[in-house]
Parts: structure tokens; sequence; C-alpha cells
DNA sequence: CTACATACCGACCAAGCGGTTTGTAAATGA
DNA sequence: TCATTTACAAACCGCTTGGTCGGTATGTAG
């Protein structure tokens, strides 16, 4: 039997979640968000007991399934060089200028909350570690066919870095330009992960 | 003959950069300020017109020289690859757990206020895009010790990324541990742009 | 029919924000 | 010496913020 109220907060949820990852969470006004669900604000307090909490919930109902679910083709398939490189080169073709200048929300909360507040920090943390892992025992997978040198957490590290710098440095621009030749950049270093 | 308020004035900048590189623009209060300098309002809004410029003065007057100060060594000397790596390696071993985390203020600021103020954005894209001109063309006086497939321009915003990316990353983290995989994972990358 | 929980409304609150205004002591130029 | 500007001090203002609280309509179970 589904609540009746599930829906109310679903909304909330999915509302905040686009204000959080236009605006950050402190930019985020809960006026804003109550306008937009056109609830009082007894509704959101009931189903929420502050903004933290509320946050929260977004990050673990909203943006921890988006974000496994973006980067699972990247992690998956035979040959997890060609995976990787075809994830970033679709984001090039798919994701607008917009949805790049906005940037990834964990990489956004992670500067703005980490020095702020424990519990996104740790969440935050987690999911990274998480796809640290994904990326990398992918990698060891076919270890065979990669340069022997390779430390595979460091390249994961390294390939998630140059993602969020690439995003963070096109937020200036304004445009996927700089963007796009930073992926590229990256492309070409994930084909040199191969055995020459 | 220097006007007696310029110690003021320079109080105020000093301070406000120094909170504003630890807590971001926004996050940042006037009344904090004005505690530390021990100053009143009167003194600040007689010195600055409003907060946004008071912002703009501390980019353009402490931060974008201090900038440049630092970058420096990364841009001189007769081995350009050289000169990177040492520069990359020297923050790992002069930079504090807590520099690392509060991150570089420039990267700091394109996230917060890109988005938001068009003149903070603008200020950032030209630091950015100088940084990545000195980065370039000091590679291009060596080209011919560099590979022949390097696309300079391209090379250097990929390298800016990563560190702001490395930067981004340790903030969830907390440590230097992150930040020193990824830089160690950059400096090999620097080095293989050399002709092997 | 009664009793109680759920789901929500909307007025209200204290605190903090950036900014304005009025006042004044000190420095400066004529 | 006197008029004027400089360099502040401090009270004050409107506004927004997250958060609280008393009230209420709608179920729902006994």
């Amino acid at each position: 039997m589904v609540k009746v109220s599930e829906h109310t907060r679903q909304k909330i949820l999915e509302i905040s979640a686009d204000e959080i990852r236009k605006h950050g969470f402190t930019a985020t006004s809960l006026s804003v968000i109550l306008k937009r669900c056109d609830i009082s604000k007894g509704a959101l307090y009931h189903h929420f007991t502050n903004k933290l909490e509320l946050g929260y919930a977004v990050f673990e109902e909203i943006y921890t399934p988006e974000f496994l679910a973006m980067w699972q083709p990247a992690v998956s398939g035979n040959d997890p060089i060609e995976s990787l490189v075809d994830f970033f080169q679709s984001m090039l073709t798919n994701l607008s200028c917009e949805d790049i200048v906005c940037g990834c929300p964990l990489n956004n909360l992670c500067q703005e909350m980490s020095g702020i507040d424990e519990g996104f920090r740790l969440r935050i943390l987690n999911m990274q570690q998480q796809l640290n892992s994904l990326i990398a025992t992918n990698l060891v997978r076919v270890s065979s066919q990669l340069r022997d040198d390779i430390n595979f957490q460091q390249v994961a590290y390294f390939i998630i870095s140059c993602f969020y710098g690439a995003s963070n440095l096109s937020k200036g621009s304004k445009n996927k330009d700089l963007f796009s030749q930073v992926i590229n950049e990256l492309c070409a270093y994930i084909y040199h992960l191969r055995k020459q």
C-alpha cells in the first residue's frame, strides 16, 4: 500500500534536487522550493526535520542513484578502456552547454559542503571512493593489456580529478569548448594506459 | 606621499582575502571582517562601495599577484617539463593539509561565483587564460624535445584541470593523500610529453 | 460514532545579512 | 586661523533566512 503523502515527498525531493544542482545547497532557499512545489512550510517540515536532512535525502535518494546510473556504462563492458573513452565522448555529444556549466552535483557539493558539514562530506567521500573502486577494479580486470607501471587506484583518482577539473574550468568560460579540450586530452591519456 | 588611511584599506583587503579563501565569497560575512579588523561598518564602506567591489579588489590586489607569484617558478627556467614537475612536487612537500583542503582561491571562486556574477567570472576567466598561455608558450619553447602530436593549449588546460580536480577531490577526504596521488600521476603525464 | 494519527496550512519568530545615514574627530589646504 | 575634506564610528533599516507552533481537514481503526 502506497501512502498518499509519498507523492508530496517525492515532489519536494525532485524540486530540491533541481534547485541544489543549480544553486548549491546553501544558496538554495526553502521558500523557493515551497513556491515551486506549491506547498506550505508545514508540509515540508512534516516530511523533513530540517534543511540539512532534506539535503541528505536529496543526496541519497536522487543524486546517488542518478550518479551510479550515469557512470555505469563507463565501468562495464568488455573493454574498460574503450568504455571509459566512449563514456566521456558521449558526454561531449549529449550534454548541453548548460549541463556542463552547471556541473556534476557531487563535485559541486564536495567543494561547497565538505568543509562545512560532516554529514555531507562523508556521503560525498563514500561516493567518490565507490566510483574510484569501480574504475580501478574494472581496469585491473584487463591489466594484462595495460602498461606494467600502472597504479590503478591512482589512475582512477586521476581520471576523476580530470573530470572534476574540466567541469570546473568550463564554468568560467561558459561554453563547451574548454570542457571538450580537456576531455579529449583525458581520452588520449586513457588510451595511453594500454601497452604501447 | 602615502595616505594614512591606506593602512586600513590594506588590512581590510588582507583579512577579507583570508575569509573569502576559507569560506568563499557569499559565506563571508562583513560583520566578521569588521570584527577581525576591529573597525566599524562606516570604515569599510568608506573604502569600498559594496561587498562585491570589495570582492573584486581582493581578487585584483591580493589573489592575482599571489597567484602569478605562485605559478611563476612553474613557467620559467630552462626546462619547462622539469619546472612544472618540480613545481607540483614542491606543493606536496610545502603545502599543509589545511592549505590543500582549503584549495586554490581561483578554483573555488570559479565554481562559486562564475554562475552568479559576471564581474567575478570575467576576472577569473582572464586569469585562467593568462595561466594557460604561460604554460602553453613555455612548452612551445621546447617543442623540439616534445612529442609531435601535442596540442599545447589543450595540454595546458588539461594540466590546470588536473590541478583543480585534485584539490577538489581532496576536500572530501580532508587529507593530503588523494592530492598526492593525483599530482604524482599528473607528473608522470607531464614527463610523458617528452619524446620517448 | 468516537478517538486518534496523518498531512498540511500559514502566521509568527529571532537572527543575520548587506547597506544607509547621521554624526564627529582628525587631518589638510588656503 | 578657519573652512573643508577625510576617515572613520555607531545606530539604524529593510529584507531574507531557517525554523516553530497552534490550528485544521482528512483519513482510519476500534
